[in-house]
Parts: C-alpha cells; sequence; structure tokens
DNA sequence: GTCAAATTAGACACTGTTGTCTAAAACGTC
DNA sequence: GACGTTTTAGACAACAGTGTCTAATTTGAC
C-alpha cells in the first residue's frame, strides 16, 4: 500500500533512507508507546503500527522489547543530556544585567529541558522503571543531572568571582537556583499543562528575582525593586 | 493453613476483624502492587497473595481491576492530605527563632509528606496515570497541593503582617518556600534513596537560610552568618 | 449449635501479547 | 535487469492475565 519512502516522512526533519530510517522510526513510535502505556502496558503490535513498521521489523532490530525499552531509554538519554549541556554553555558570562542574563538563561532551560517531549517522557521514566534498571539510571543521573549541578555551580563560582554573587556553597546554590526555576514546573509538568511563553518568562523571572535577593551582593540591593516591578502579573 | 486472625495482622497497627480488616488488607497491598508494577503490569493474583486473600475475595469486594485501581488512589490520596494538613496546622505561628522555627516546620514537612511510603507512591502514580485519568488527580491537585499553596501563603502573610518579613507576592513566595524546602529531595527519593536524619536537617536549613535571605526583613540579617555556621555540613 | 454471609481453592473460557516462522514482495546495489 | 538483503503480512504456539463460576469451608453473630 504505501512505499518506504512514505513511510519515512513521519515527524522527522530530514527523511534518513533505508535501515538506519526504520530503527530510527522505531525508536521514535516505541519512545511514544512507552511513555503513554508504560513498559507492561506497550505492545509491541501498538509500536510496530505507530512506526510504520510491521512486527517482524521491530524484532529484526531490537530482539525482545526488553531490548527495544533500554534502547530508548538510552536514546532519549542521550539527546536529553546533549540538549541540557549544549543550555548550559549559553550560561551569561558578563555580569552587566544579571537579573535579565539569568532570567534568560533560566527560560531557555525550561524550554529546551524541562518542557521538552523527551524531558517529560524521561521523568516519567526515571520515576516508573527506576526500580527495574537501577544501573540504567544510575548511570544516567550521575552523567547528566549531576554534572549540571556541578557545572552550574562552576559557573555560579566564577560570577562569584567577579564579585557580583555572595554565595558561600556553590553547589548548593547550584541546586536551589534549578529548584527555584522549576518551582512552577512541577505541577504543571507534571499534568501535561503546557506554560506559554509569557508564563514560562515570568516564572523564570521570579525565580532568578528571588535567587539574586538571596545570593546577590548587597551593593545590587536596587535589584529588589526594579525586578519586582518588572513581574506584575 | 492460615486463620484469619493470623492474616489481619500485617503491617498494620491495630489489626481490625472481619470484612473491614480484608478490604485494609487488600487496599495495602494492591498499593504495593500498582506501584511497583504500575497499573498494566499489576497483576490481581499478586495482589490477592500479597494480601493473604483469595482472588475472588478481590473481586467480591472491587468488581473489577480498575475500581481497585481507583479505590487505591484515592485512599492513598485521602491519607497523604490528611497528613499534609496537618502538617501544615504545625507551622510556626511566633516569630521569635524564626529561622529554627521554620526548619522544624520544613524537616516535618520532608518527613511526613514527600518522603513517605505514600508520598512517592502518589508521586508515581501521578505521573505514571495522571492522563489516563485527569479527572481523578485533578480534583486531588485541586484539593491538595493548590490548597496547600494557599494555605502556607497564608500562613506567610501573617508573618508579613508581624513584619518579620517582606513578601510582596505570598502565593510565589509559598512556591518558592516548597521548592526550595524539596531541592535536595528530588532526584533523591526519584531513586528510592533515604535521607538520614541529619541530611534532612541539613537540607532545611540550607532550604530555609536560602528563603529568609530572599525573605526575612532587613532588620534580621544577622542570621545570614549565624546559619552559615550552623550548617557547617 | 445454628445459620447466613463471607471466604476459599480450583477450574474455566476468553482475550491479548510475546516471540517464531513462513513465503512473498520490495529494496538497493552492482 | 539480476541478486542478496530487508521488509512484509499472516499464521502460529505458548503463555499470562482477567473475570466468572462452583462447591466446600470458615467466619461471626445470635
Amino acid at each position: 500500500m504505501k512505499s518506504p519512502s512514505d513511510i519515512i516522512i513521519k515527524s522527522d526533519d530530514h527523511p534518513k533512507r533505508g535501515q538506519y530510517a526504520k530503527r530510527v522510526s522505531i525508536l521514535d513510535a516505541a519512545a511514544e508507546v512507552f511513555c503513554r502505556e508504560g513498559f507492561s502496558g506497550a505492545c509491541i503490535d501498538e509500536i510496530a503500527a505507530e512506526a510504520c513498521v510491521s512486527r517482524q521489523t521491530v524484532y529484526n532490530h531490537y530482539h525482545e522489547k526488553e531490548t527495544l525499552f533500554t534502547a530508548v531509554v538510552e536514546d532519549v538519554m542521550k539527546r536529553v543530556n546533549a540538549v541540557l549541556f549544549s543550555t548550559l554553555s549559553t550560561f551569561p558570562d558578563t555580569s552587566d544585567n544579571l537579573q535579565e542574563d539569568l532570567t534568560a538563561f533560566a527560560v531557555r532551560l525550561t524550554k529546551n529541558c524541562t518542557c521538552t517531549h523527551d524531558g517529560k517522557f524521561l521523568r516519567k521514566l526515571v520515576l516508573q522503571e527506576g526500580d527495574r534498571y537501577p544501573h540504567l539510571f544510575e548511570v544516567w543521573r550521575q552523567q547528566g543531572p549531576c554534572k549540571t549541578t556541578k557545572a552550574l555551580a562552576a559557573l555560579f563560582a566564577r560570577l562569584n568571582h567577579q564579585g557580583v554573587l555572595d554565595i558561600d556553597d556553590f553547589d548548593l546554590a547550584a541546586r536551589q537556583f534549578l529548584a527555584l526555576v522549576n518551582a512552577d514546573m512541577q505541577m504543571v509538568v507534571l499534568f501535561g499543562g503546557v506554560l506559554s511563553d509569557e508564563e514560562l518568562q515570568v516564572s523564570a523571572q521570579n525565580a532568578v528575582r528571588t535567587f539574586l535577593r538571596a545570593y546577590g551582593h548587597v551593593t545590587e540591593k536596587e535589584q529588589g525593586s526594579r525586578i519586582s516591578a518588572l513581574s506584575g502579573v
């Protein structure tokens, strides 16, 4: 009915051809179904259908459900981590307009990492199957979130050195920055809600304002009043 | 083999007898299995075995798997919300020793609500099956977390009125307080890790310290140094 | 002790899923 | 255009889980 050249045009940017295209297609579909149904609830037939591929093809590439699952998880983790570190590299390196720069950074963080399809998938997965595959997720945690905190801590240390921040425990500051940035996400994202760009902006602004109130150097005390005017939503 | 009076002594405090005992036993076992395996992965036979009850008894009480599942969720939600509000009622009402009082409150919050078995279960459940039962969880969210934030906001407003805090948006402050308190929990709790009492204490201390730095009234500036000495771990 | 209600083990039909196997078709590379 | 590889649809066995039914047993209240 459908020729394969139709099939590979799924929702991907550059439709790769041949065997590789199938792999990607299967991986994407599997991610979708695993995320929606959980491991036990997901059924290979459904995945095959969603990937526009026969069931046998799925079994050709990944011998069994378990293999497919771990492949999907590793794939998503790799993507998420890549985006995470690429976003981290946009951390402001100048200290003028710190409030605005940090806010923009926080927005990027939420938009690229937290509120992403992959992001939600991974969060769901970790919680859902973390107990069953401790090693799989522990490795990711070390390479991802833990490294992120360390990197962020180093970046804050730099700002501290420049004299614009007053932090004694950089690691703690990093964790708290992330917590504040995600403060409004938790509940909304959990329920599939989507925040508008404006809401994202306000949320990030609030997070950064509080962060800078706690850690901003005393000389910048005029910030407090300035930003409270901005966040009038 | 086993007499029912043996069975009901599971891990409960006061072993209720008769029909009610079975219901409780089933509900507990089901919560355990649903949490471990997810809805699709959970099997009635396993639940029945874990509850020391025949499969038929499960079907007598809850006609089908779906019914049992929603019953379990509602049960856990009720318990979690009850503990949540009972903990909220212990919010400090005097403003001397605010740092210590708030820290103790934060510890109670994490110990009673976040790091609980029920707490983790609910978080897992919301993420896992939230899409499938939007109404179920939306009601809970309104009655639980949303109300919590409102209540906490009101409590902060009271402290603000007493002049010990300098908050302009109480609701935001409440959300950020919760975010800071949970900053260290997220990753650890996700992976089934358990924080020691000491770690819990330090984490709460750090959260409150940052919160008060951001929102504490300027006159209390000596707090910053005092607490940083405390949190030397 | 009696009796109604609840519980039990086990068998049962039914459905859905996994993973294998086949033969036919489509592919891509030369 | 020929040939080896990949994909496909469909049938298939094996299995696991749901939900029903039955007949025997146990329970608790009187």
